[in-house]
RNA sequence: GUGGGCGUAGCUCAGUUGGCAGAGCACCGGACUGUGGCUCCGGCGGUCGGGGGUUCAAAUCCCCUCGCCCACCCCA
């Protein structure tokens, strides 16, 4: 049998539910901040993602699906979303629109990766930026944005873990500053922080191995070294979110796996999800447009993993998607067919969300499956009720039973179980 | 990429020193010819992940392979 690629997955119904949910309330909240949504294309030539991305990182460094296209081109299916938008930005000369201009995201993200909970190959994100601005209030917004969301899909337990990475130049001078604290304690240090030392000390920080956080801790920390200017902006979002109550911790470890971000960057953390998993991420990248031969134009944004977010989803949220009533009509006897089709029909038309039951099972059989399912109300129709001109109703819940007129059923759907 | 664990019915699993592939749940039907949840009865359901080897005989032993899970690395 052939199965799915490994790192890919199906997503059945009735999960489909949650994830459409998600997605709609990510659209209602963004788009009432002033946001558009930005379609671009699932793959991209590959050098766009090692000059943003950049060519140090994990993520291009081995995690890239790439590939040649039958002229021999290097193209790569998108590792992460901004790029792409930045791109774009530039190619369709978005700057001749009035800035700034919010943009959201929702699509297919690629990385080869082993695969394990929370992490696969293909996965979902969900993104919003903000270019064209580069006050601390476009931060403080974004982030205000994140957490509405946040808010919305009944999270309280989420944390946003903030930290100043610096301007462009002062990341050089920490890189090199961490080298000389941490070189006498070379020989103290686990293998990956040894190696981390020569290609990207800032990782260290990051290390979760207890003697290398202890040496780390002698390390200044990057906002001792950082400008001015970004310890300045990077204060201003702080008071802003301060004010207005959205919860924030000052993480002076944390690191991005991305080149492009300076100043502020922050990630999303949840306890479920355990520590070094993140829910999702962002930051400021004032230079990577220029970077990428664009205009000189500032950014913020963030992007979250959709299925991380679905895995951890508050239970309010996930029961009252998952509950979808719906009306159960049961035709019993071949007469009582093409009426229950109409009347299904009428129904759906009226509001009420109808299953027929086509099969041709039995009264009993249905009534089992109705159970089964959680259908709240199961309606008869056959003979009996052609006959008469009404149909058999029944709330499963206390048993109880009535006959109605057909054009009352939508009305007392509505009344009883909506 | 590194290390560890696991693959037997749709699901959860049992399967003795190698000897007829099983149970529970689920599903379908009946008892109850148009009324659910309980009970009883019957039925459907298997390349034992795949390939090769050893053997009279392999779910079981050996080799290879694919897949899944966990940790590391890193991240969404």
């Amino acid at each position: 049998m052939i199965q799915r690629p490994r790192g890919t997955r199906d997503i059945l119904p009735p999960d489909t539910r949650l994830w459409n949910r998600v997605e709609a309330v990510a659209r209602e909240v963004f788009s009432a901040w002033g946001a558009e949504e930005i379609r671009t294309p699932v793959f991209e030539h590959t050098e766009l993602f090692v000059r943003s991305v950049g060519e140090t990182t994990d993520i291009v460094h081995k995690e890239m699906y790439t590939f040649l296209d039958r002229k021999e081109r290097s193209l790569t299916l998108r590792p992460e979303g901004t790029a792409g938008v930045a791109r774009a930005w530039i190619e369709n000369r978005m700057q001749d629109r009035s800035l700034p201009l919010r943009l959201y995201y929702i699509g297919p993200m690629f990385r080869y990766e082993r695969m394990q909970r929370g992490r696969y190959r293909q996965f979902a994100q969900i993104g919003l930026e903000i270019i064209g601005a580069e006050t601390p209030l476009a931060d403080a917004e974004l982030l205000a944005a994140l957490h509405e969301f946040l808010v919305r899909l009944g999270f309280d337990d989420v944390e946003i873990h903030l930290n100043n990475l610096g301007d462009p130049d002062d990341r050089q001078r920490y890189q090199e500053a961490i080298r000389q604290v941490m070189e006498v304690h070379r020989a103290e240090l686990c293998g990956d922080c040894q190696r981390r030392l020569d290609e990207n000390p800032l990782r260290l920080l990051d290390c979760k191995v207890p003697r290398c956080q202890e040496l780390s801790a002698g390390a200044p920390a990057m906002d001792a070294v950082a400008s001015p200017a970004s310890r300045e902006h990077v204060a201003g979002v702080e008071a802003l979110l301060a004010r207005l109550g959205v919860p924030y911790r000052r993480n002076p470890r944390l690191v991005r796996g991305l080149d492009y971000y300076l100043r502020t960057a922050f990630e999303v953390v949840s306890p479920k999800l355990g520590a070094g998993t993140a829910l999702g991420g962002g930051g400021r990248y004032d230079r990577l447009i220029a970077d990428l031969g664009g205009p000189a134009v500032p950014g913020v944004g963030f992007a979250i993993g959709e299925d991380r977010l679905i895995d951890v989803l508050p239970e309010a949220f996930r029961l009252e998607t998952l509950a979808r009533p719906r009306l159960y009509l049961v035709p019993l006897g071949d007469a009582a067919q093409a009426w229950a089709l109409e009347l299904a029909r009428d129904w759906v038309r009226g509001g009420v969300p109808v299953e027929l039951e086509v099969t041709g099972r039995s009264a009993r059989a249905a009534f089992k499956r109705a159970d089964r399912d959680h259908f709240p109300v199961v309606v008869i129709v056959g003979d009996d009720e052609l006959a008469q001109g009404t149909v058999t109703v029944k709330r499963l819940a206390d048993g109880s039973q009535t006959r109605l007129t057909p054009d009352r059923v939508p009305g007392w759907w509505l009344e009883h179980v909506r």
